[in-house]
RNA sequence: GUGAUUGUAGCUCAGUUGGUUAGAGCGCUAGUUUGUGGCACUAGAGGUCGCCGGUUCGAACCCGGUCUUUCACCCCA
């Protein structure tokens, strides 16, 4: 029995997931992102109303214990949540931001993270997504520069294709999307405004210009709905995009930072990566005030498997004012589900024994165990089977196990100073000098 | 948080309008085979029918509640 939204891990599991944390890890050490780890739980005050009221919803909240429990049985419910002091991390944004301030002492900026942890959210379960789940993170704070964003891209890019997962990038900038919001005349509900557009591969334009009337947004002008519409490279779609927001101040630093980016990855391009602009991307957590990413798997059933922006003042509610940041996140749950789905694992993933030595009886298996401790020196994943069982019984155990080789040590070949090595694929089988078998494995 | 959906052996699932002792396949254990796997045959173990309550002479089956599974919405990785 295990609380809803959460897994066991098996070993297949684990070697798929140390596949892909492996490749990501290798990608963002290569850009020099150096790791961290924060504890699983943090202040409640550190993490409530970073979120917004949804995140406060779902966001597991640690009991208190002992006299502090027992004062608090007579309270209100808002007495007993306003006394709450710790909670489960539920992202690993906030506390990076929380450590930057607290550790300000101990780091040079521009400083330059991942993170690869858990993180927790009371969620309802369903496909792709769990109460407990672990995501990939790389963070930049310090002097901002639109380089980052390129560079972030790029760890994207060469991540899932490392993984050969085919992915597409949505990208967007906050401050288009205000200068989109003045231009439709909605500029003072920038957020039902983003939130209607964010829905509108769900529920099409109708659909998003219905939430727009519930909320009071006026009716929109024809080639304001084109503009909205449109999808397609950056290249393509920032000229125009250049000419219809020219008189809108707040797009202003959109167009700007678009413009210097699209320089950068024309210069430097994604392979094969499909980079889109897309205006109706919204993302939910509110500290993004720059570029948007969003990354989905093309040809897999699963919504997005990662998501970052820049936010230009995360860690001034922790008393550091105007220190800019920009990250990524990969969620590594769903990017298993998506390689399984997509068929993307090579086969020889699991890391199996190679050879395992039959046990016939307790002298032969003495000899046996001293073997494999020298095959083990020798770099040879081995193990010796722990009692003398049937040959059925131990064959089969390696059969079901993946493992390819069984050395027989019985007392034949113990008075010859022999053993048999029997391919299990082939079911070929041969004797020879102990001396010998590594030499016959390698 | 909203709306659906699921729960019977280790796994996948049957189970008649409510009627005696709840079944199958696979898997597991043992044997046919005392040192050789995938096949075959034989035998065996394994179930408070998710849980609590109700209706009934009688409940796996009907009703209520609850937990759980899966899915969609919300939101997100």
């Amino acid at each position: 029995m295990l609380p809803k939204g959460t897994r066991d891990l098996l070993p297949d599991d684990m070697a798929k997931r140390k596949y892909i944390v492996n490749a990501i890890t290798e990608v963002f050490e290569q850009h020099a992102f150096r790791q961290i780890e924060t504890p699983a739980i943090e202040l409640n005050k550190t993490l409530s109303g970073k979120y917004g009221e949804e995140g406060d919803r779902l966001m597991f909240k640690v009991l208190p214990r002992g006299e502090k429990l027992n004062s608090l049985a007579n309270q209100s419910i808002e007495f007993i949540k306003s006394n709450i002091e710790e909670a489960l991390r539920y992202d690993l944004t906030v506390p990076f931001a929380r450590m930057v301030v607290d550790q300000r002492n101990h780091i040079n900026l521009p400083f330059k993270r991942y993170q690869i942890q858990n993180v927790w959210r009371a969620d309802r379960p369903q496909k792709g997504r769990f109460r407990e789940f672990t995501q990939c993170d790389a963070d930049v704070v310090g002097p901002a520069g639109i380089i980052q964003e390129a560079e972030l891209l790029h760890i994207y890019h060469r991540s899932f294709h490392t993984l050969n997962i085919p992915v597409e990038i949505r990208l967007n900038h906050r401050s288009l999307l205000q200068g989109l919001a003045e231009l439709a005349g909605a500029s003072d509900k920038l957020v039902a405004f983003t939130i209607g557009l964010d829905k509108l591969d769900k529920i099409g334009w109708n659909g998003v210009e219905e939430e727009w009337r519930q909320a009071g947004i006026p009716d929109i002008q024809p080639e304001v709905k084109e503009l909205l519409l449109t999808k397609g490279t950056l290249e393509k779609l920032l000229p125009i995009l250049e000419k219809a927001l020219e008189s809108i101040p707040s797009a202003k630093r959109g167009l700007l930072e678009l413009r210097q980016l699209s320089s950068i990855l024309s210069n430097a391009p994604l392979g094969n990566t499909a980079l889109k602009l897309d205006l109706s991307l919204a993302r939910g957590l509110n500290y993004y005030t720059g570029c948007i990413f969003e990354v989905s798997a093309l040809g897999a059933d699963m919504g997005s498997i990662g998501g970052g922006g820049r936010y230009d003042d995360l860690t001034g509610i922790f008393g550091w004012k105007d220190l800019s940041g920009v990250g990524i996140s990969f969620g590594l749950d769903r990017i298993q589900l998506v390689m399984e789905q997509l068929n993307s694992f090579p086969n020889d993933i699991g890391l199996n024994a190679e050879v395992l030595f039959a046990n016939m009886d307790e002298a032969s298996s003495i000899i046996g165990f001293k073997l494999a401790q020298e095959l083990r020196s020798k770099g040879m994943r081995c193990e010796v089977y722990p009692v003398a069982a049937k040959m059925k019984k131990q064959i089969d155990f390696a059969v079901k196990s993946n493992i390819p080789f069984l050395v027989i040590l019985g007392e034949n070949e113990r008075l010859n100073q022999e053993v048999t090595l029997r391919n299990l694929a082939t079911g070929e089988q041969s004797s020879f000098s102990q001396n010998d078998l590594y030499e016959k494995l390698k």
